[in-house]
DNA sequence: CCGTCACTTGCTCGATTGATAGATTGTCTT
DNA sequence: AAGACAATCTATCAATCGAGCAAGTGACGG
Protein backbone atom coordinates (compact mmCIF):
# COMPACT_ATOMS: atom_id res chain seq x y z
CA UNK A 1 0.00 0.00 0.00
CA UNK A 2 2.75 2.44 0.83
CA UNK A 3 3.46 4.08 -2.51
CA UNK A 4 6.97 4.83 -3.53
CA UNK A 5 6.16 6.71 -6.68
CA UNK A 6 8.78 6.33 -9.34
CA UNK A 7 8.42 9.97 -9.94
CA UNK A 8 10.73 11.62 -7.43
CA UNK A 9 9.66 15.22 -7.23
CA UNK A 10 11.90 15.61 -4.26
CA UNK A 11 9.11 16.55 -1.94
CA UNK A 12 8.72 19.65 -4.02
CA UNK A 13 6.78 21.05 -1.10
CA UNK A 14 3.17 22.02 -1.64
CA UNK A 15 2.84 25.54 -2.95
CA UNK A 16 0.64 27.86 -0.97
CA UNK A 17 -2.95 27.44 -2.05
CA UNK A 18 -5.96 29.70 -1.66
CA UNK A 19 -8.70 28.59 0.69
CA UNK A 20 -11.57 26.84 -1.04
CA UNK A 21 -13.92 29.80 -0.74
CA UNK A 22 -11.62 32.24 -2.48
CA UNK A 23 -11.00 29.77 -5.24
CA UNK A 24 -14.70 29.21 -5.82
CA UNK A 25 -15.31 32.92 -5.78
CA UNK A 26 -12.54 33.61 -8.26
CA UNK A 27 -13.76 30.86 -10.56
CA UNK A 28 -17.30 32.22 -10.42
CA UNK A 29 -16.10 35.66 -11.45
CA UNK A 30 -14.14 34.27 -14.36
CA UNK A 31 -16.96 32.04 -15.50
CA UNK A 32 -19.44 34.91 -15.41
CA UNK A 33 -17.15 36.99 -17.60
CA UNK A 34 -16.29 34.04 -19.81
CA UNK A 35 -19.16 34.25 -22.26
CA UNK A 36 -18.92 36.40 -25.39
CA UNK A 37 -22.35 37.92 -24.88
CA UNK A 38 -21.68 38.87 -21.29
CA UNK A 39 -18.13 39.96 -21.96
CA UNK A 40 -19.38 42.33 -24.62
CA UNK A 41 -21.68 43.92 -22.06
CA UNK A 42 -18.80 44.34 -19.63
CA UNK A 43 -16.76 45.93 -22.37
CA UNK A 44 -19.54 48.34 -23.26
CA UNK A 45 -19.85 49.34 -19.63
CA UNK A 46 -16.19 50.23 -19.40
CA UNK A 47 -17.09 53.56 -20.95
CA UNK A 48 -19.71 54.36 -18.33
CA UNK A 49 -23.13 53.36 -17.13
CA UNK A 50 -25.84 52.30 -19.56
CA UNK A 51 -29.46 51.29 -19.33
CA UNK A 52 -30.74 47.94 -20.56
CA UNK A 53 -32.35 49.30 -23.71
CA UNK A 54 -29.15 51.03 -24.78
CA UNK A 55 -27.20 47.83 -24.34
CA UNK A 56 -29.78 45.89 -26.30
CA UNK A 57 -29.53 48.46 -29.09
CA UNK A 58 -25.76 48.19 -29.24
CA UNK A 59 -25.65 44.43 -29.34
CA UNK A 60 -28.81 43.82 -31.31
CA UNK A 61 -30.06 41.18 -28.85
CA UNK A 62 -33.48 41.09 -27.27
CA UNK A 63 -34.20 42.94 -24.07
CA UNK A 64 -34.82 39.75 -22.21
CA UNK A 65 -31.58 38.20 -23.36
CA UNK A 66 -29.65 41.26 -22.22
CA UNK A 67 -31.50 41.32 -18.94
CA UNK A 68 -30.65 37.69 -18.30
CA UNK A 69 -26.97 38.30 -19.02
CA UNK A 70 -26.91 41.31 -16.77
CA UNK A 71 -28.46 39.27 -14.03
CA UNK A 72 -25.66 36.73 -14.15
CA UNK A 73 -23.03 39.46 -14.05
CA UNK A 74 -24.77 41.21 -11.21
CA UNK A 75 -25.25 38.03 -9.21
CA UNK A 76 -21.46 37.60 -9.27
CA UNK A 77 -21.11 41.23 -8.32
CA UNK A 78 -19.31 42.31 -11.45
CA UNK A 79 -22.00 44.94 -11.95
CA UNK A 80 -24.14 47.25 -9.91
CA UNK A 81 -27.31 48.99 -10.96
CA UNK A 82 -29.13 52.14 -10.09
CA UNK A 83 -32.70 53.02 -10.86
CA UNK A 84 -33.60 56.34 -12.41
CA UNK A 85 -37.27 56.62 -13.21
CA UNK A 86 -38.17 53.88 -15.61
CA UNK A 87 -34.58 53.00 -16.29
CA UNK A 88 -32.09 50.72 -14.66
CA UNK A 89 -28.56 51.94 -15.17
CA UNK A 90 -25.86 49.31 -14.97
CA UNK A 91 -22.16 49.89 -14.38
CA UNK A 92 -19.00 47.99 -13.48
CA UNK A 93 -18.88 47.17 -9.80
CA UNK A 94 -15.40 48.60 -9.21
CA UNK A 95 -12.08 49.46 -10.80
CA UNK A 96 -10.71 45.94 -10.22
CA UNK A 97 -13.14 44.68 -12.81
CA UNK A 98 -12.02 47.34 -15.21
CA UNK A 99 -8.38 46.37 -14.76
CA UNK A 100 -9.20 42.73 -15.16
CA UNK A 101 -10.94 43.42 -18.45
CA UNK A 102 -8.06 45.56 -19.58
CA UNK A 103 -5.68 42.69 -18.87
CA UNK A 104 -7.70 40.05 -20.66
CA UNK A 105 -8.29 42.19 -23.72
CA UNK A 106 -4.63 43.06 -23.99
CA UNK A 107 -3.68 39.44 -23.83
CA UNK A 108 -6.36 38.37 -26.28
CA UNK A 109 -5.46 41.15 -28.68
CA UNK A 110 -1.81 40.40 -28.83
CA UNK A 111 -2.11 36.72 -29.52
CA UNK A 112 -5.11 36.95 -31.80
CA UNK A 113 -3.66 38.67 -34.89
CA UNK A 114 -2.02 35.51 -36.13
CA UNK B 1 -40.88 51.27 -38.24
CA UNK B 2 -38.80 54.29 -37.33
CA UNK B 3 -38.59 54.02 -33.58
CA UNK B 4 -38.61 57.05 -31.41
CA UNK B 5 -37.69 55.41 -28.16
CA UNK B 6 -38.99 57.16 -25.12
CA UNK B 7 -35.64 56.58 -23.65
CA UNK B 8 -33.49 59.50 -24.82
CA UNK B 9 -29.90 58.46 -24.41
CA UNK B 10 -28.87 61.45 -26.41
CA UNK B 11 -27.10 59.45 -29.08
CA UNK B 12 -24.67 58.46 -26.38
CA UNK B 13 -22.38 57.42 -29.18
CA UNK B 14 -21.31 53.79 -29.43
CA UNK B 15 -18.30 53.06 -27.29
CA UNK B 16 -15.36 51.51 -29.06
CA UNK B 17 -15.81 47.78 -29.20
CA UNK B 18 -13.32 44.99 -29.75
CA UNK B 19 -13.54 43.04 -32.97
CA UNK B 20 -15.50 39.83 -32.69
CA UNK B 21 -12.42 37.61 -32.76
CA UNK B 22 -10.72 39.27 -29.82
CA UNK B 23 -13.90 39.11 -27.82
CA UNK B 24 -14.32 35.40 -28.49
CA UNK B 25 -10.71 34.79 -27.65
CA UNK B 26 -10.92 36.71 -24.39
CA UNK B 27 -14.10 34.91 -23.41
CA UNK B 28 -12.52 31.55 -24.14
CA UNK B 29 -9.58 32.37 -21.87
CA UNK B 30 -11.87 33.42 -19.06
CA UNK B 31 -14.10 30.41 -19.45
CA UNK B 32 -11.16 28.04 -19.39
CA UNK B 33 -9.93 29.59 -16.16
CA UNK B 34 -13.42 29.82 -14.72
CA UNK B 35 -13.71 26.37 -13.21
CA UNK B 36 -12.57 25.67 -9.65
CA UNK B 37 -10.73 22.50 -10.63
CA UNK B 38 -8.85 24.15 -13.46
CA UNK B 39 -8.25 27.37 -11.56
CA UNK B 40 -6.64 25.39 -8.78
CA UNK B 41 -4.24 23.90 -11.30
CA UNK B 42 -3.36 27.32 -12.61
CA UNK B 43 -2.76 28.49 -9.10
CA UNK B 44 -0.49 25.54 -8.34
CA UNK B 45 1.49 26.26 -11.48
CA UNK B 46 2.15 29.83 -10.43
CA UNK B 47 4.97 28.48 -8.29
CA UNK B 48 6.64 26.71 -11.19
CA UNK B 49 6.25 23.77 -13.50
CA UNK B 50 4.76 20.49 -12.32
CA UNK B 51 4.10 17.10 -13.80
CA UNK B 52 0.64 15.56 -14.01
CA UNK B 53 1.18 13.12 -11.16
CA UNK B 54 2.31 15.86 -8.82
CA UNK B 55 -0.77 17.88 -9.62
CA UNK B 56 -3.00 14.86 -9.08
CA UNK B 57 -1.34 14.29 -5.72
CA UNK B 58 -1.89 17.87 -4.62
CA UNK B 59 -5.52 17.99 -5.58
CA UNK B 60 -6.47 14.41 -4.82
CA UNK B 61 -8.19 13.94 -8.18
CA UNK B 62 -7.58 11.11 -10.61
CA UNK B 63 -4.86 11.31 -13.20
CA UNK B 64 -7.35 11.23 -16.01
CA UNK B 65 -9.39 14.06 -14.52
CA UNK B 66 -6.28 16.21 -14.14
CA UNK B 67 -5.18 15.38 -17.64
CA UNK B 68 -8.54 16.42 -19.04
CA UNK B 69 -8.40 19.73 -17.17
CA UNK B 70 -4.89 20.39 -18.37
CA UNK B 71 -5.99 19.73 -21.90
CA UNK B 72 -8.63 22.42 -21.74
CA UNK B 73 -6.16 24.91 -20.33
CA UNK B 74 -3.59 24.04 -22.91
CA UNK B 75 -6.04 24.19 -25.78
CA UNK B 76 -6.74 27.81 -24.81
CA UNK B 77 -3.01 28.37 -24.55
CA UNK B 78 -2.98 29.19 -20.88
CA UNK B 79 -0.41 26.43 -20.37
CA UNK B 80 2.52 24.93 -22.18
CA UNK B 81 4.13 21.58 -21.56
CA UNK B 82 7.50 20.02 -21.93
CA UNK B 83 8.36 16.36 -21.91
CA UNK B 84 11.14 15.02 -19.74
CA UNK B 85 11.42 11.26 -19.84
CA UNK B 86 8.17 9.75 -18.70
CA UNK B 87 6.89 13.05 -17.43
CA UNK B 88 5.07 15.95 -18.97
CA UNK B 89 5.84 19.17 -17.16
CA UNK B 90 3.20 21.84 -17.40
CA UNK B 91 3.65 25.53 -16.76
CA UNK B 92 1.87 28.83 -17.27
CA UNK B 93 2.10 30.02 -20.86
CA UNK B 94 3.37 33.51 -20.02
CA UNK B 95 3.53 36.22 -17.43
CA UNK B 96 0.24 37.75 -18.57
CA UNK B 97 -1.52 34.70 -17.23
CA UNK B 98 0.26 35.04 -13.96
CA UNK B 99 -0.77 38.69 -13.65
CA UNK B 100 -4.33 37.83 -14.56
CA UNK B 101 -4.46 35.22 -11.82
CA UNK B 102 -2.94 37.63 -9.36
CA UNK B 103 -5.65 40.15 -10.18
CA UNK B 104 -8.53 37.73 -9.86
CA UNK B 105 -7.31 36.27 -6.61
CA UNK B 106 -6.80 39.70 -5.10
CA UNK B 107 -10.30 40.69 -6.03
CA UNK B 108 -11.82 37.42 -4.82
CA UNK B 109 -9.90 37.59 -1.57
CA UNK B 110 -10.93 41.06 -0.66
CA UNK B 111 -14.62 40.63 -1.20
CA UNK B 112 -14.87 37.11 0.14
CA UNK B 113 -14.46 37.75 3.88
CA UNK B 114 -17.84 39.50 3.73
C1' DC C 1 -56.46 54.14 -11.98
C1' DC C 2 -55.36 52.81 -16.77
C1' DG C 3 -52.12 52.36 -20.32
C1' DT C 4 -47.47 52.41 -21.69
C1' DC C 5 -42.66 51.97 -21.35
C1' DA C 6 -38.69 49.53 -19.22
C1' DC C 7 -37.42 45.83 -17.61
C1' DT C 8 -37.55 41.10 -15.05
C1' DT C 9 -38.85 36.42 -14.21
C1' DG C 10 -40.44 31.57 -15.15
C1' DC C 11 -40.37 28.08 -18.17
C1' DT C 12 -38.92 24.81 -21.70
C1' DC C 13 -35.63 23.06 -24.84
C1' DG C 14 -31.36 22.02 -27.21
C1' DA C 15 -26.35 22.42 -26.59
C1' DT C 16 -22.19 22.26 -23.86
C1' DT C 17 -19.70 20.73 -20.03
C1' DG C 18 -17.17 17.91 -16.56
C1' DA C 19 -16.25 13.41 -14.25
C1' DT C 20 -15.12 8.80 -14.73
C1' DA C 21 -13.79 4.16 -16.31
C1' DG C 22 -11.27 1.64 -19.45
C1' DA C 23 -8.42 1.14 -23.51
C1' DT C 24 -4.27 3.11 -25.61
C1' DT C 25 0.09 5.38 -26.44
C1' DG C 26 4.69 6.75 -25.17
C1' DT C 27 8.92 6.20 -22.46
C1' DC C 28 12.04 4.20 -19.54
C1' DT C 29 14.38 -0.11 -17.20
C1' DT C 30 16.16 -4.50 -17.47
C1' DA D 1 11.51 -7.56 -26.28
C1' DA D 2 8.74 -7.52 -21.87
C1' DG D 3 6.98 -5.08 -18.09
C1' DA D 4 6.01 -0.98 -15.44
C1' DC D 5 4.90 3.58 -15.08
C1' DA D 6 3.15 8.30 -16.94
C1' DA D 7 -0.11 10.36 -19.38
C1' DT D 8 -3.74 10.70 -22.96
C1' DC D 9 -7.81 9.40 -25.44
C1' DT D 10 -12.60 7.56 -26.13
C1' DA D 11 -17.15 6.97 -24.90
C1' DT D 12 -20.84 7.70 -21.73
C1' DC D 13 -23.73 10.06 -18.42
C1' DA D 14 -25.61 13.58 -15.58
C1' DA D 15 -25.62 18.40 -14.76
C1' DT D 16 -25.45 23.00 -16.06
C1' DC D 17 -26.04 26.67 -19.43
C1' DG D 18 -28.02 30.05 -22.68
C1' DA D 19 -31.80 31.55 -25.87
C1' DG D 20 -36.36 32.76 -26.47
C1' DC D 21 -41.13 33.39 -25.46
C1' DA D 22 -44.79 34.70 -22.61
C1' DA D 23 -46.46 36.47 -18.46
C1' DG D 24 -45.46 39.60 -14.51
C1' DT D 25 -43.69 43.91 -12.02
C1' DG D 26 -42.59 48.78 -11.30
C1' DA D 27 -42.63 53.64 -12.53
C1' DC D 28 -44.28 57.44 -14.66
C1' DG D 29 -47.99 60.22 -17.70
C1' DG D 30 -52.42 61.42 -18.54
Amino acid sequence: MSETPDCNHDSATSPAVSPEGVLERAAAILRAAGDPGRLRLLELLRSGERCVTELADFTGDSLSTISARLRVLRSERLLTRRRDGKHQYYSLADHHIDELLQGVFEHATEEEPR
